[in-house]
DNA sequence: TTTTAAATTAACTAGGTAGTTAATATTGAG
DNA sequence: CTCAATATTAACTACCTAGTTAATTTAAAA
């Protein structure tokens, strides 16, 4: 009668749905949509909850922006918590998807690095977002990410992959032996997730601008070369 | 009549007041102390702000913690905003001053180095209030610290003093040349902060504890590595 | 001692905010 | 075609929260 709130499977393929303009059906009258539906609030949701975390964000902002109802949000995640971890779920989740598209087999090691890091760089740079997702759930110290059974996975193919390239590289003697892993992906993630999450105040402090191209590029090949020595042999 | 809000000097002395019992006043009769109330309700609201952030802190709470009246919050600091911004100033400053206390002319640049890595990497996992607060300052995109007319000071010691340590090195030919002093302190940094910053998120992904005494011993020679190997010739 | 400005208290308020109620419309199975 | 489950709308509510009003007390200068 009232309230599933087990989140289907979200986002079933069209994310961000196109608008109606469907001629199929009658243009005025009101056309249920669920999946369409749950996909716009998650969408919305994204970005009210990345620009101002989840105690600066509005349910009625975010109802607002959508083209359902407030009441629809409830209905179908319960509370601005359940629509808050589904959002950094998804959040996640994108971010996994789109490093599972990195082809680092075919390269040398050492190339693979290189292309590994600039990679993170620039997916980091450009999904800010994301960023500000997971600065705002460590805000919350991790306390929602802990009750998400999915987080099981995250792991694996990030660390798996780096391994697989070290291990090539130690082989062929370019990397020099001793590291971990975890501490390799560790690195990468903070130099590059800093250069983001920290733009505002240290480019305040220091007066630069972390967005300027120039910049980027100059920050970028500091992460590389400081990524490069530290794994060469 | 009312409102001061212009700040007077800050924390005079004793920022953290003890509490009353003077056995020269009456003990129940109220006695007026600006500086300890002041004092008093910057340590609190540094407490509310850097765990929940400014939107989800609550001035209400801060006064309930405090043994002074909401309404003296709004006499000193005139706003919530308001409160943040000397809160946000606090955290800079305390943390300005203590970088100020290292003494790395009289080691050798490397030793140098050494130490100014695990200084910092100590530090910031010592104030996890300061970087919740940069954290915070970032999710508002800045904006506070920008209103700010002292940041202006800031960058100088941190900068200046990698600079001096740097040249030195290059001169005794153990760092190579070519880097700048603020790439240096972005990598410091960047690695330091983020052990604090995202232990949370990347401590459940990869099932570490990030405060566990053996790995903080490892994360911190991690890093140190990395810029020992990134600044050596 | 008197006076005045600074400091403090307690109760109040207007608007914001998460969450709800209750009725209605659509869809798809039988 | 009917009916029941699903999806949706609009208005409502109780409480929270930043900020205020107005009166009172203290400190210290004159």
């Amino acid at each position: 009668m009232d309230e599933p709130v087990q989140k289907k499977q979200q986002q079933p393929e069209d994310a961000a749905a196109p608008l109606a303009a469907d001629p199929t059906r009658p243009q005025r009258s009101r056309t249920n949509n669920p999946e369409r539906t749950m996909a716009e609030i998650l969408a919305v949701a994204y970005a009210e909850f990345a620009d101002k975390g989840l105690a600066g964000a509005r349910i009625d902002e975010i109802a607002a922006a959508t083209r359902t109802s407030k009441r629809m949000i409830y209905y179908y995640f319960g509370s601005k918590e359940g629509l808050y971890l589904a959002v950094l779920e998804g959040a996640y989740r994108e971010m996994r998807e789109q490093e599972a598209e990195l082809q680092l087999e075919s390269l040398s090691p050492m190339q693979a690095l290189v292309r590994l890091v600039e990679y993170t760089f620039d997916h980091h740079r450009l999904h800010e977002n994301y960023i500000r997702m997971v600065m705002a759930e460590n805000i919350n110290r991790g306390e929602y990410l802990k009750q998400s059974p999915f987080i099981q996975e995250l792991n694996v193919p990030a660390i798996s992959a780096i391994e697989q390239l070290y291990d090539r590289g130690v082989q062929q003697g370019v990397f020099r032996t001793g590291l971990q892993a975890l501490d390799i992906h560790a690195a990468i993630s903070a130099l590059t997730f800093f250069n983001v999450s920290n733009a505002h105040t240290f480019g305040l402090i220091f007066k630069v601008d972390f967005k300027a191209t120039d910049m980027v590029n100059h920050r970028r090949q500091c992460v590389v070369d400081m990524m490069v020595r530290y794994l060469q042999a």
